[in-house]
DNA sequence: CGGTTGTCTGGACGACTGTCAAGAGATTCC
DNA sequence: GGAATCTCTTGACAGTCGTCCAGACAACCG
């Protein structure tokens, strides 16, 4: 009785995958609505499951929420991976990077609003600080493997730590995100181009001489 | 019928001041719980009032918000003048804009986590966004100022566009703000004292050759 | 002084929230 | 095939939310 129940419980696989399944799900409907109005009622509407369903996974919201965070990172870590790899000039490399930038600015959006929603939400919750710093800390490597990637292509060394040259870069791709929000397509392409412009005006300051 | 109800309506200044008063109070609640949790209720017990007094100066919750947003950016938005003013070399202006930072920073942290959590829930929430953007150009004009005034004292041009140079700004600010909120005294110091380092590192990177 | 108007209170409303529990199907094991 | 277990649905619960409203209180006017 005491140990079987674990190998009772479930294949574990089949358990995941469930909590995966929810996690995409809440993570749609979190990108559409933000973490503050998106509800479990809703999360599960727009899944295969009903709303009581959750607790059966998850012990609470939040555990679902620190999942779905957890879940995210996995998927966009490895985002800039080619470009490092695949670039033999600093200007190659550049041009790839900030196509790269575009690319997922467009293409994913809701997913960069709510990362942002609840990096700011764990300014006031506790409970999401720790896995919105262990995903900063991580994105903060993913962009320096880029920057100093691109020094070394370029015979330099970086004038930034790597903390500064996430800061500065994530600034800019926060404003072109929010920029990118307003509704106009048109306004829209423009924030695009203009971001391609700002790294590449940007990258070449961050070498040291 | 037609405009005495105006005439009649208040002295309006009286009007004007208990909306202010409000608005400091909800600042002051916003600021402790953010926007999605502070409530109403919570709001008016944090003020002299009574929670339905709320609908009777504005219209709905939007309104209030929108209304303090407004009324936060009035006091923020001179706040680097006397750094501009004032200096009379280049070094002079990186050493006083720096402190100014960080001081803000320290004092007046939860304001800022408002700010931060109120532009990003406008990327959900349309009636917020009108605000946002409009305060936000007028933070970008505040940096400009800073930032062309440094590179005058300098004798050279900026190698970014105001918006640019706003954005990899507070980039560095919102990292420094994120990091501040760890909870351990010694933790938050040592972010003071390394985002000096960075605005020092990255403002002459921003100047042109 | 009575009456009108501006100001504010406190309670009520319906809607929505996270959480939980009872039970129905489905699946697996002996 | 029967029993135990896993999986999921449904309805209920206690709160909280924004909003509204009847009425109390105060201030001013004729």
């Amino acid at each position: 009785m005491t140990e079987t129940r674990v190998a009772r419980r479930a294949p574990a696989d089949k358990h995941d995958a469930r909590r995966n399944e929810l996690a995409e799900s809440a993570l749609r409907t979190l990108g559409e609505l933000g973490y503050a109005r998106a509800s479990l009622r809703e999360i599960a509407n727009n899944s295969e499951f009903s709303h009581g369903v959750v607790h059966y996974y998850f012990q609470d919201k939040l555990e679902l929420i620190v999942y779905c965070v957890r879940y995210y990172k996995a998927q966009c870590v490895t985002r800039y991976d080619s470009v490092v790899d695949d670039a033999t000039t600093p200007d190659g490399l550049l041009d790839a990077f900030a196509a790269k930038l575009v690319e997922t600015l467009r293409d994913e959006a809701p997913m960069h609003r709510l990362w942002y929603d609840l990096r700011t939400q764990s300014m006031f919750e506790d409970g999401l600080r720790e896995a919105v710093t262990l995903i900063d800390s991580t994105l903060e490597e993913m962009i320096w493997r880029v920057v100093s990637r691109y020094a070394e292509l370029a015979g330099r060394s970086v004038a930034l730590t790597p903390a500064a040259a996430y800061g500065v870069l994530d600034g800019l791709f926060q404003q072109a995100l929010l920029a990118h929000q307003t509704g106009d397509p048109a306004a829209a392409r423009r924030v695009l181009d203009d971001l391609v412009v700002q790294v590449h005006a940007l990258m070449p300051l961050m070498l040291a001489a």
